[in-house]
DNA sequence: AAATAATGTTTACAGCGACAACATGAGTGC
DNA sequence: GCACTCATGTTGTCGCTGTAAACATTATTT
């Protein structure tokens, strides 16, 4: 055990001709440059810059751009399902159903550039082989609406009432991103329309 | 009067060195091929190329890029707005409003690349300089809530109505353009979602 | 008619995504 | 222990993009 034995990165052993774990070291950083840019702006090559590696070491692990921005886009809607389901922790029924709308709108006006890529109809952002069901916005909204709905209520109804819950948090989200609606902050528009009652759940 | 003396193009004396009337070429075709690819791949050097004039020529109209993207924003929203407008003829009250939530999800569909291009945030779309306001698919529906609620509603109560409505066929389109909601068709699920009533107006 | 301003062209440059050919080294079978 | 293989990274190159600078042509004004 050397001074600098105590190399923390598990093996980003960079310093070599090879990078260890490049694959996920793209996503990360490509992440990390979503927070200061858009997706349009977001190069290739910077990605490559910032890591310390050439620009066509990403088609050893990408086919081509769209398919890391794709797979981007896969990491941002498991991040969003995450932050719905802990802001619903400890709730339940329409709490919780109304803290997951509001956790929706957060995310999207904290991470714009992200959000935006995940609903940018990259077509594999919605292949279940990119992006696990349980850990999409849509199906969690869509079980907690289920939950939520009276007994008696019918598919077709709950459909409805998840149509119109994810159009409206969507909505505001992506209204208040292209800054259309002049607003005091995001948390108060978000109060404003997130009701629970306005779902016509049964 | 010569034989062919009816050119009918009020001044595109296109094959002289001057175009006539370049900016509003500029406009129409950039529309033109946005019918048919995303504005991200649109390029400026295709416009000229479709035009048949020099690339360059376009910055003697437009400071650069997203000067000729937001003017083609502008351009969708007034087109946006005269479809609202339209579709809500002859109709009132609740209907004139419902039909004008159709009329906006409508032209989502069928003009993805426009309607994306409305709501990207360019800085200059919400300016009004460059967009007349009763020509702004918001104004439109905040006319329209403003007759629909009741004498006594607030004028929170109309923001709040205002914000519900404009959230929910937004959200709706963009859901749809995203391909994360399977659906027969849109129409229906426009049917589905845009009901008056839920809205809470007083 | 001459001067000037507006509009279009040519040339050039750096940055981009992507392909092909080559270099390196980690893992496996002997 | 060693050679072979092949995944992974690099260099060089191509055509495309947005845009700046310098130049050409025409419309407009004086």
């Amino acid at each position: 055990m050397s001074a600098n034995d105590n190399t923390v990165n598990i093996r980003s052993n960079k310093s070599g001709y090879h990078h260890g774990d490049l694959r996920s070291a793209l996503i990360e950083t490509g992440l990390k440059l979503l927070e200061q840019g858009s997706a349009e702006t977001l190069s290739l090559r910077e990605i490559a810059r910032e890591i310390g590696v050439s620009a066509t070491s990403i088609y050893r692990h990408f086919p081509d751009k769209d398919a890391l921005l794709a797979a981007l886009a896969a990491e941002g809607m498991a991040k969003l399902a995450r932050e719905q389901k802990a802001a619903a922790k400890g709730k339940d029924g329409k709490e919780a159903f109304a803290e997951m709308g509001r956790a929706y709108v957060r995310f999207a006006v904290r991470n714009p550039a992200l959000f935006r890529l995940i609903y940018t109809s990259l077509p594999a952002a919605t292949d279940p082989d990119c992006v696990n069901p349980e850990e999409s916005p849509g199906w969690l909204l869509r079980q907690s609406i289920a939950g939520l709905a009276g007994a008696k209520a019918t598919a077709a109804q709950k459909r409805a009432a998840l149509l119109r819950a994810w159009s409206l948090v969507h909505g505001l989200a992506m209204l208040i991103l292209s800054g259309q609606i002049a607003g005091p902050d995001a948390d108060s528009l978000i109060n404003e329309v997130v009701s629970v009652d306005s779902l016509k759940l049964r």
